[in-house]
DNA sequence: TTATTCGGAAATTAAAAACA
DNA sequence: GTTTTTAATTTCCGAATAAT
């Protein structure tokens, strides 16, 4: 029996590949060669097969229970693939590279972290509503990451401060796009607890405007209760410079624009800069919803409030599944 | 006339499922 | 363990279009 179809190529070369023309499995193969651009010759792209990327996302993810923000990559649409959702990642870095060297130009001083901490100490001094051993318990954990912070920083010059905060600013371009494609309540602040980055959904659970705590210097411990301020700064101290476990899982209780308590389940992830000092955090909520009603209970929720809840509720389930947020965050470029 | 582009059919590939 | 099925991906035929 003669087979008379002919072998394909195991691999057409770049060429070949973009033209749609057949090639063959020597290099240069002999299109190219007949073309004289043999020595431009060279194996076509070819993309990861989709279950290898299925794989990633989900070996990232297993390894923690409550990640609900992010991603990344991609969309929260539920009708998009995967593959869709990395395909519109992949296209931002190119309107993107004009607006990086801007960031890098930008930049020519290095940021006054200190007023932060004077920010967070009178903060704390004239709201009555810490109590004297809340206030202490967050000068204890600053004092606990002072030592570590102080020792990484006696090596930096000046040019490396600029250069952290020229990393932190391009950071920053990165997640804000990465944000903007979630529906996830995130929060970008610096590690004195300026807000830097606000997703839109924010807005949602604590009826925040955006701008108004970007544009007002805004912390983030102002916008929770004291109690989970106070638990906050703990949990900070005792992960910034511990390099196993820059994510942590907790609860937190905001405080809504209108002055009401909103319970969430909370989650921050510290990321450092080149240097090894915390840089920025991460950090989502999840609002904890109303009980489950009985049948014997006669409640209708019926608030447009508890139904952006639920739809918030949805959209982190469904984004679990697939998006680990740490994944993304510890290989951003710094 | 020759070169380039590109829609889409067919082939290839490898994981998952079915089978022995 | 082997075979079959399935679905994603790649190759490249052939027609349309552009360039010379």
């Amino acid at each position: 029996m003669v087979n008379n179809k002919k072998k394909k190529a195991t691999r057409a070369c770049f060429s070949c590949q973009k033209a749609h023309l057949t090639c063959d499995d020597d290099r240069p193969c002999n299109r190219c060669v007949k073309r004289g651009l043999a020595d431009q010759c060279k194996d076509g792209h070819r993309k990861k097969p989709k279950y290898i990327m299925d794989d990633q996302f989900q070996s990232n993810s297993a390894n923690s229970e409550y990640n609900v923000l992010n991603e990344l990559l991609g969309s929260m649409e539920p009708a998009n693939t995967r593959r869709d959702q990395l395909a519109s990642i992949n296209l931002q870095p190119i309107n993107q590279s004009i607006e990086n060297l801007d960031v890098y130009n930008q930049v020519n001083q290095r940021y006054p972290y200190e007023l932060g901490y004077k920010h967070l100490l009178n903060y704390l001094k004239f709201n009555n509503q810490f109590s004297q051993l809340e206030k202490l318990n967050v000068f204890k954990a600053l004092a606990e990451f002072r030592p570590s912070l102080l020792s990484l920083q006696l090596n930096l010059n000046e040019q490396d401060e600029i250069f952290a905060e020229k990393s932190f600013k391009r950071s920053i371009l990165d997640i804000d796009n990465l944000i903007k494609s979630i529906s996830a309540p995130t929060v970008v602040w610096r590690r004195t607890g300026e807000i830097s980055l606000v997703g839109d959904e924010f807005h949602y659970i604590t009826g925040y405007d955006k701008n108004l705590l970007l544009n007002k210097p805004t912390y983030i411990y102002e916008i929770m209760e004291p109690t989970s301020a106070v638990e906050y700064w703990q949990q900070f101290s005792k992960h910034a410079f511990d390099s196993t476990s820059p994510t942590v899982n907790s609860h937190c209780i905001l405080k809504h624009a209108n002055g009401s308590p909103v319970p969430c389940t909370f989650s921050f992830t510290i990321r450092k800069d080149i240097f090894d000092i915390p840089s920025y955090v991460i950090g989502t909520w999840l609002p904890i919803l109303p009980h489950e009603p009985d049948e014997s209970d006669d409640i209708k929720f019926e608030s447009d409030e508890y139904e952006i809840d639920q739809d918030i509720e949805d959209k982190f389930i469904d984004q679990q599944s697939f998006i680990e947020p740490n994944a993304i965050y510890q290989n951003d470029p710094v």
